[in-house]
DNA sequence: TGTACATCAGTGAACGCGCGTTCACTGATGTAC
DNA sequence: TGTACATCAGTGAACGCGCGTTCACTGATGTAC
């Protein structure tokens, strides 16, 4: 046994995955250095090769986390028994809008998780599915593949409404953007039955 | 009069322009280097600044004019006689989420312009209000102003599709987004009147 | 018509800096005897 | 109980490289005389 207890080593490695996902978040992946990542975590450059293979390693492990994150997050909403209207207006708000280092993964990092490695995209791809998953057994208990593509599509139109939002500079407009987003996406909620058609 | 003609500048300018929009919609604006984006338009680095300011300068003026295409490229599909239906089918196909050199630049960099100098984010807020409203004044050519909310909510229904299919690593899970993304911009496009009740 | 000069778009080397990554080292602890 | 050693998370300097930006220079042309 070393100097520190047995958890530490993972204790602090999670401190850096956490840390990460709040910086990622707010400068980017490109945006975001090594140096830096690991001064938010309170450690030096040195030391991320004793917990990560590479960057791409810890983007990887990063947004499989944030992913989870996120999908807790909307269990902790359903289990306080909001409904849709309240989670979209939740993810549509002004704060959210405001604060990405503490918001969605998704909608701050899509872009860039498309120029990423294939370990990094299959993370996100699986952490969206299971999230579109869990929203679609929220929203049709009794049958919740019928409701999965209403579901993404409600889902990609937060993620797109949230960027607009964030990439505008009046901010008037981006309150209007997210207002109609948040209308769009009721409307989208409003008569899922259609899915039935394919 | 120098050695080259009245619009030789000009003409090389509108080249790194030009050429400035495909690599930033395919490597991002923080993974686009100088030397890069210049030998693109077959010119090294050091004539970069007779042409721009600062790179941030080149990124707002090629936000401005990427956007200004696309607008051009939506008129050209109306003049065509193009219906709602044939555009978004277009915007959300498997092409256009291979070749985002070529695609949309909204949907290739809106949260790298969230995370820009403020002349960007209104180079890409003018553009994309250009943009809303010539989609709505063709959609209901008698009262614009009365779809506006919902051609906003299509648009980022559009935006945030086709960056998931591009972010996701399975294709047939990105093909099958796409297709719900279809679905949910003509059921949004379905009862504009909605629109009204505002 | 021929020569000297001015113009200026573009070149390419250099600036300091931060990047991702490597590595010799530190030093606090637990273990062995 | 006391001392020598092993462990190993973390340090911080250094690696080569590409970044955005600057600048002295080139060289093809038009103009002046």
């Amino acid at each position: 046994m070393a100097r520190y207890g047995s958890d530490h080593k993972r204790e602090t490695r999670q401190r850096i995955i956490d840390s990460a996902g709040r910086r990622l978040k707010r400068d980017g992946i490109d945006g975001s250095g090594i140096a830096t990542l690991m001064a938010d975590a309170g450690l030096t450059n040195g030391a991320f090769y004793a917990h990560f293979t590479s960057k791409d390693d810890l983007v990887a492990t990063t947004v499989a986390a944030q992913l989870r994150a996120q999908r807790e997050s909307y269990a902790g909403q359903v289990a306080e028994g909001a409904d849709v209207e309240q989670i979209v207006r939740e993810y549509l708000s002004a704060e959210h809008r405001d604060n990405p280092a503490e918001g969605c993964p998704s909608a701050a990092l899509v872009d860039e998780i498309g120029r990423c490695d294939e370990a990094t995209k299959l993370a996100f791809t699986n952490g969206t599915l299971a999230i579109v998953d869990d929203l679609a057994r929220y929203l049709a208990p009794t049958d919740p593949a019928s409701v999965r593509g209403t579901v993404t599509s409600m889902f990609a139109l937060m993620i797109g409404t949230l960027q607009l939002a964030r990439a505008v500079a009046d901010q008037a407009t981006s309150d209007e953007i997210l207002e109609q987003g948040v209308r769009g996406v009721l409307k989208l909620w409003d008569d899922p039955g259609t899915d039935a058609q394919r």
